[in-house]
DNA sequence: ACAACACATGAATATATATTCATGTGTTGG
DNA sequence: CCAACACATGAATATATATTCATGTGTTGT
């Protein structure tokens, strides 16, 4: 185990324990995503990923939609369609209007609209 | 409640229940995505959806890496960066080879590329 | 042949998440 | 004012998922 040229703080004790190709590792390391941005992009892609909320959202990419409709046509209840719009919300993906009893839900978001459709693309070609 | 025009048969017993806009139901209905499809696109973003696995496919845009490395980077232990590439394995996102004792692994989709810098773009800009 | 190594994987555990049920809030029509 | 309605939300439950620990498999160098 040969300690390589390896000037950077950050990879000082790594190549004391890697001897192959640390100063890989120490660019890979500089290029890496940080934690927290990490942590925000798994977010919004974790709100795709539940089927319920893919049909919701892509039902949403056609035309404004009350609660109600929503349930009816992602064949769920209105309570659970309710909690996964109140998650939407909060991020952001979808915005939504008061009128009267009724609340419109609309995409708020046209990189949604963009990572939905490129997500439907790539399982119809394959 | 007035029964609307509704000559659809997947309407007919929406029309004895809903009273102001059955027909937008019927069409929205007709647009949506089938269950299959919602099911196998929340897959992939679901998969997108975890901060490890951000980290982990971030780091395999720049190069092919292997394990231990990629266990460096995303500062985890070796066994939760190999459950977790298995995973990415079996749904095609990435792809790996054997030399030796070591495993590299690689992005096998550039579809999954753009989703991710997609991702990452939406959360630059807000 | 053996020890060290790189990686994979099964089992266990902890945590997150989706749905349901019951109930709450605000609105409308009679 | 009251009942029906549309929606929101807290609590409970069931299920999924990420990580860790221990161990297994195949390879390399001595």
């Amino acid at each position: 185990m040969q300690t390589k040229q390896c000037t950077e703080d950050i990879c000082e004790h790594l190549c004391e324990h890697l001897g192959e190709h640390p100063q890989i590792i120490c660019i890979a390391k500089k290029e890496s995503i940080s934690d927290h941005d990490a942590q925000q992009v798994a977010e919004i892609f974790k709100l795709l990923g539940d089927p319920t909320r893919v049909k919701i959202l892509q039902a949403l990419t056609k035309r404004e939609l009350c609660v109600c409709d929503i349930a009816v046509i992602v064949e769920m209840g209105q309570s659970a369609v309710s909690h996964q719009l109140r998650l939407l919300r909060n991020a952001r993906l979808v915005r939504y209007r008061r009128e009267g009893k009724m609340a419109w839900y609309s995409l708020d978001d046209e990189h949604v609209r963009s990572l939905l459709s490129q997500g439907i693309d790539h399982i119809k070609h394959r």
